[in-house]
RNA sequence: GGAGAGAUGCCGGAGUGGUCGAACGGGCCUGACUUGAAAUCAGGUAGCCUGCGUUGAGUAGGCUCGGGGGUUCGAAUCCCUCUCUCUCCGCCA
């Protein structure tokens, strides 16, 4: 959410980059224009009427105390029609504040400067390409036939317990999950991120805050006797962790991570793209967080980007990052980039980690703030999946693929799994 | 799930209808004393919104004592409701 002070006073500049994410923002933005001036002079008038009754009880109680009952009921008889007056502006004002909400939820957050503009994925610009050789699909397993082969996966019977998008992982399959779930863990831990296991349920303030309700509500979960959501992703939980709360300024930057198992309904997906291992509807993935001084989010991202390339490197696999044109990105960011894994066997690249700058859009919801010297102002957070599991283990699969059919286990995953191959 | 108690500022803790945004204590900040520090003394120490001013100098007003609603000229104080915490019982990994 834009802030309206921000809106009011930037117009021009924000019009022109959320022209960047595709939508035609003018029309909204004018008619959140309107709603602010007519709520700030609603609001002015209510102020002074409430000052008057304030100064007139403050006058009977004076009246009372001298006992001079007489100037007392002279006064309470002024007080009605403020009480009228104030109670309809009270309602006036109430219902301008909503539609002003109503208007400022749609707005998504404004692209950076240096997001390229773009309609789909297809403007994405590659800012980075490893140097590991881009391997043919020839003699290679796609990932959902090895993986049944070697008993590492069973689709068909998470089918039946669960539906489609619910795999078991089996045996080795299963240990795999959890080496790189405490590999990806002991590298953030490495790397400054305190670790967190957050809730898997939360509530809508929560959903709210971070931007999934009331867009993307229809991608969740929901659990409606207990109004809770099942988490998209421990974003969600671990950068609301802080909501609603002053940050010293000593406390940033704030660096969390947490692993969790993240549910998507991923309503009308279908066909190849969804095949085996590309989208399900639990996954497992570690995620980082980080609150920011807002000088400092740009860096920060640029450092978060080059942390989550080097996961992917140290697996041994090829590997590219995308930076994201303003089409493309989600409602929420200002610039995200995209890790994406080479697929050998589906020869093509598998998105594993998006690593974002959401600004002050999050913490303005969150009213997440920092003290900065005699006031406070909002920070910047950021997030990145530092790694999402199933397109990893599916590039894993096909990329570290023998000839006999056995899977090599890249090195770093060797101390967890205390073996070379699966 | 049942019964009871509670939720106040950075922390502890008073306050049961009238200058209460809030006593008192602690912490922290500033200043004085000191060669320095401690001790002592004095002052300060919440957030949000709006107007004017400034462009982070302020100033006037409004709102906020867990959230929401109500009673009243006036509520931290009374009533309703929700959330959370604690104690006891039940259930349970």
């Amino acid at each position: 959410m834009i802030e309206i002070q921000r809106l009011r006073t930037q117009t021009d500049q924000i019009i022109k980059a959320l022209a960047k994410k595709d939508i035609d923002p003018a029309p909204l933005v004018e008619q959140a224009i309107a709603y602010d001036t007519e709520r700030r002079s609603l609001q002015t008038t209510l102020q002074n009427q409430r000052a008057s009754l304030n100064d007139l009880s403050r006058q009977i109680g004076q009246a009372l105390k001298e006992k001079d009952s007489l100037r007392a009921d002279t006064l309470r008889q002024q007080t009605q029609a403020l009480k009228d007056s104030i109670q309809q502006l009270e309602k006036q004002l109430q219902e301008v504040e909503a539609k002003l909400e109503e208007v400022l939820i749609r707005l998504p957050n404004p692209p950076h400067d240096s997001v390229p503009e773009g309609r789909s994925a297809a403007e994405n610009v590659v800012v980075f390409q490893s140097e590991r050789p881009l391997l043919s699909a020839e003699g290679r397993l796609p990932h959902w036939e090895i993986a049944e082969k070697r008993g590492l996966i069973d689709f068909a019977r998470g089918a039946k317990v669960s539906g489609s998008g619910f795999p078991f992982y089996v045996g080795d399959g299963a240990k795999l999950q959890r080496a790189l779930i405490q590999f990806f863990l002991d590298e953030a831990e490495k790397a400054g991120y305190l670790e967190m296991e957050p809730p898997f349920l939360v509530n809508t303030d929560t959903a709210f805050g971070t931007g999934q309700l009331p867009d993307k509500d229809a991608q969740m979960y929901y659990v409606p006797l207990d109004e809770l959501y099942l988490i998209p992703t421990a974003e969600v939980p671990l950068t609301n962790y802080y909501r609603d709360e002053i940050l010293e300024e000593a406390q940033l930057p704030i660096k969390l991570c947490g692993y969790s198992p993240c549910f998507r309904r991923e309503a009308g997906s279908y066909g190849k793209d969804v095949r085996g291992l590309n989208r399900l509807h639990q996954f497992d993935k570690v995620e980082i967080v980080q609150i920011v001084q807002p000088e400092r989010s740009y860096e920060v991202l640029e450092a978060m980007r080059e942390y989550v390339q080097g996961l992917v490197d140290k697996l041994e696999l090829a590997y590219r990052t995308v930076l994201l044109c303003g089409g493309d990105m989600s409602f929420a960011s200002a610039k995200t980039y995209d890790v994406e894994a080479w697929s050998p066997a589906q020869q093509r690249w598998l998105e594993v980690s998006s690593v974002s700058n959401f600004e002050t859009f999050q913490s303005y919801r969150m009213k997440l703030r920092y003290r900065k010297g005699k006031s406070t102002e909002l920070v910047h957070t950021l997030n990145g999946s530092a790694l999402a599991l199933p397109r990893i283990v599916a590039a894993l699969l096909e990329t570290h693929q023998m000839p006999d059919g056995r899977i090599r286990v890249p090195a770093v995953l060797q101390p967890y799994l205390q073996k070379a191959y699966l």
